[in-house]
DNA sequence: TTTTGTTAGTCTAGTGGCTAAACAAAGTTT
DNA sequence: AAACTTTGTTTAGCCACTAGACTAACAAAA
């Protein structure tokens, strides 16, 4: 529980934190009996009983017949009701659009993706609302319906969750939220990508168990999410983690963004191809260069293109090494396109961090890269939605007394 | 946990709560009335007085007779009785000891200060109680005495206060908590002195005003202490903010960690002692050169030495805009020793952010020097003891029902 | 089968802290 | 002096929690 600072402490602040300290300890526990969360939360058994039957009139949980004796009577369980609602995840990407439509428990249900290239911000649009069209059209009934829409978007979002700059899609000072929320009618959430990918691997990938998770989203460039004490770290303004650009080489060469020496000049996706591309490594069939083709040329052994990987592992891991010696992490996860790569970035990465990082930052330290992988941001998003829809739900009743 | 804690845990953590709110409110707004606590916190005016009366019993304000009527009867106001206290705040260097004693609004009372070169633990230790000696018996009568001892060190401390390394003064795995504790019986708080200096200029200091601030400790090195969302961040560990061994020049020259390029080898008053030495920079009178003498250099025009100052100003902004970068903050501030140089690092520090910096970043940024200068940690060391009391001394009467 | 013991979940009385509103106190304004 | 304002206290009532009695449902022993 954390006091919010300007709101005053009253009987229904303290019930509405109960219910959902009950909540989240049947959601993590299920199947669990009324006896066992009052003996596991600390609430009195009358206490947790109430609570319990407001979250069963809400249809957030629901009863699952008699559990197993311990030598008196049987339990009744109780089971987060993950079909109460449904909940949809975008990640527009630079050149793809990835939709999911998740139960409340994040269990994909359906996805859609489409690919596209070069297309004007009504194109993209027009993909967008058809992908969020199709998702809510192939829901399943249920007693809260869709939930809400999260976004992860390539770019700057500020604080309102307006698009304040998306350069490789061209977007600028675009409020996607207040556009969605006027067309779809529900709560809208509008987040960076890295910070949506942290937010998904935190909440069901590899982040699960840590508080303190740095997630590295390698991409064409890359953006870092920061999920510290347990939650989204964003900043003054929401735009924390934006150590693509920090400068790891002080008179290295220029960035897009006008400085020298970037991070991402030297780690993310475009770094790689642009070290082939100077390689003059071409290709017979197509015309332009892709990842792919480099993960399939280090399949087939290239050695020139093995050391490009291990090559951009090791800057991989100067740029970590960075982020523990700034955040003391429990995890540092890579994320995106470029963990598809990690057969052959793991080993200088790895070589790098722990030859270089301080000692007392290796104890309690696993790096390691996404378990979602292309799911990441779109999870996140989706998980978004559903934290939001669960605050607000075990606050109705309350707010309503009001 | 035992059942009774948990039956005081909601009803009383109420109270509690309110009592703080009513506290910090009276702290940073005194002198104030019952009737305006209660209006501007949003309590009943009846919960207010109750809480009131509690914090008068505890001595932790007092009745400072009426105040001016607005056209009804005058109010009584109420003031924060920072004398019912005092705490011990202690800034241990490389090579000088500063111990303050400060009120419990952080208003110093009395300082000692002792500088020495190249001592053993042991001498350090003896120079510690000394000074904590004496700042104890110089303490005037209060209600509540000295309410504990905090000490910032220049070294690595874990979650525990235990002191894992500490390289300038040669220390290991030393747990002075423990040593403090045992020998004066009061609540001790040990803390990295970047954390403390950080903590210092946000309760007194430049920082009053931010949620989000990264401190830059530079001096023989550089650590960073950062608030996040108005609190110190520490880490999984504890560990955050060794930004002094981020690496900025991935081949650079190689530092005593073992790493190479890092930051503090460009930006810290050792890297400026370094490259003057290099310059065969020497001096009539002394054998060994100081930042003190570097900046008289300076100060009688002497452009060679500018030109160093210039140059560390920019290293410092290259590492700066990184942390710019990773965190989002409302407020950058620059402390220890290097502070003492700012006339001479501000402008091509300012540059090198301004022009490097992406430009939303820049919005809503402030970029200074410590106000506290050579206090910074001392008061930050304080500020935690007197934190630790105030949230101690309002749960007092809860424990005491157990 | 009956009895005894154990565990699950509900119900009731009591408690603590909050709110609203009445009230007393001490002003100002007309 | 009367009317109005504002402060701070008091009282009654409410709400969510706790303790513990109670009912229900089961296992194991007699």
């Amino acid at each position: 529980m954390n006091p919010r600072v300007n709101k005053t402490w009253n009987h229904h602040v303290v019930k509405e934190g109960n219910k959902s300290l009950v909540l989240k300890k049947i959601i993590n526990h299920s199947p669990i009996s009324r006896a066992a969360v009052a003996q596991e939360v600390g609430l009195n058994k009358g206490t947790v009983s109430s609570l319990v039957n407001d979250l069963l009139e809400d249809h957030l949980i629901c009863e699952s017949g008699p559990g197993k004796s311990s030598g008196g009577r049987r339990p009744v369980m109780l089971l987060f009701n993950e079909k109460a609602g449904y909940s949809i995840g975008i990640d527009i990407g630079v050149n793809y659009l990835l939709g999911v439509l998740t139960d409340l428990s994040g269990t994909i249900c359906h996805e859609k993706e489409v690919t596209f290239k070069n297309l004007s911000y009504e194109e993209i649009e027009n993909q967008l609302f058809n992908t969020i069209d199709y998702l809510m059209a192939s829901a399943p009934e249920s007693p809260h319906g869709i939930v809400g829409i999260g976004v992860g978007v390539p770019g700057i979002v500020d604080n309102h969750g307006e698009i304040l700059l998306a350069p490789n899609l061209k977007w600028k000072n675009l409020n996607l939220k207040l556009i969605l929320e006027n067309k779809y009618q529900l709560p809208v959430i509008i987040e960076n990508e890295a910070n949506a990918g942290a937010y998904g691997e935190k909440k069901y990938g590899a982040g699960k168990d840590s508080e303190h998770i740095i997630y590295v989203s390698a991409g064409i460039g890359i953006g870092v999410g920061l999920i510290l004490n347990g939650s989204l770290y964003k900043g003054s303004n929401g735009f924390s983690g934006e150590l693509g650009h920090m400068t790891i080489q002080v008179n290295g060469p220029t960035c897009r963004c006008g400085n020298k020496g970037c991070w991402e000049l030297y780690a993310s996706e475009q770094a790689l191809l642009t070290a082939a591309e100077k390689m003059q490594l071409t290709l017979p069939t197509k015309k332009e260069l892709e990842l792919s083709d480099l993960l399939s040329l280090a399949e087939q052994g290239d050695p020139k293109v093995i050391a490009l990987f291990e090559q951009a592992g090791d800057f991989l891991g100067v740029g970590i090494n960075n982020i523990i010696n700034s955040f003391n992490p429990q995890q540092v996860i890579i994320g995106n396109r470029m963990a598809s790569s990690y057969k052959w970035l793991n080993k200088t990465l790895t070589e790098r961090v722990s030859n270089q990082a301080l000692w007392f930052q290796q104890n309690d330290l696993t790096i390691c890269f996404s378990e979602l992988s292309t799911f990441s941001s779109a999870l996140g998003a989706s998980a978004f939605s559903i934290e939001n829809f669960l605050s607000v739900s075990i606050q109705q009743k309350i707010s309503m007394n009001v």
